[in-house]
DNA sequence: TTGTTATTGCGACTTAGTTGCAATAATAAG
DNA sequence: CTTATTATTGCAACTAAGTCGCAATAACAA
């Protein structure tokens, strides 16, 4: 099926290229100067996943998320996001960490995909926590 | 609030004591011989997680699996699950994966809480594929 | 310019989980 | 044992996230 370019994909592309942040439909959906429909969201997102431009990572709440793929070695969707993702319990926002890491597997398992996420407090809202 | 001692609440715990999975609350329902209803069910499981007996894990779809703490060093809520899950896409179990892992986090950062999954097959499901 | 069909918007739908409320029953007090 | 207190349950209604069918729109290739 041959992708064909509208407004609305490069728009909710860009603004995920131009952040270092997992953005939920929801915040996305602020971010985009025109309206866009929920489900065309949806459906855009899950078709950037399938081609491997961004992929997906589960909060802690069963929300959705969605991050570009910068430092995705491999090409298309073939590739593992093998890091851990950060939720800030207080501002919401959930990163990418850089940190590669090794997933240990039992011996005859098959890894298909992974998705880790760490639920806390970002610098920011920690310190202003402490205070 | 003081708890009681109730049916559902025992029959529930002692399933998840019994097995070496994380179920989902469907899943959980199955297992039961008398009929719970959903919501109790629900209610029971989170209170559990209060007390600190049992640990909740997200899946890849967002659906929420209950795993009761059999390793967890510390007491009360107050330990880490620093363990990842593993979800066999083909049948569908969710397991604790014993191993401890070590979760790194940027400075500055605090950590409240822990969801690792990892989807795949299991080695009864893969050997099959394999056929 | 025109035809094909990928994409969109809308509304309806699904599924997981929660909540309000009245009924039930565990426990403590008398 | 009897009674009072209130945690727990069942039911139904509700919420929220995400999906899907379908008709309208609009890329893009011919
Ligand atoms: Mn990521
Ligand atoms: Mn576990
Ligand atoms: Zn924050
Ligand atoms: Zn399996």
């Amino acid at each position: 099926m041959k992708r064909r370019n509208t407004q609305a994909q490069t728009d909710i592309l860009n603004v995920l290229k131009f952040t270092d942040r997992a953005l939920s439909h929801e915040q996305l959906q602020a971010e985009l100067e025109a309206k866009v429909d929920r489900a065309t969201i949806y459906r855009v997102l899950n078709r950037f996943c399938e081609d491997g431009l961004v992929h997906k990572v589960m909060d802690e709440d069963g929300k959705q998320h969605f991050a570009y793929c910068a430092g995705c070695d491999k090409p298309n969707n073939k590739h593992q996001h093998n890091h851990f993702h950060f939720k800030c319990r207080k501002c919401g926002t959930v990163e990418c960490l850089q940190h590669k890491i090794h997933i240990p597997l039992p011996e005859g398992y098959v890894i298909t995909d992974f998705n880790g996420m760490i639920a806390g407090y970002c610098k920011r809202c920690a310190e202003e926590r402490d205070v």
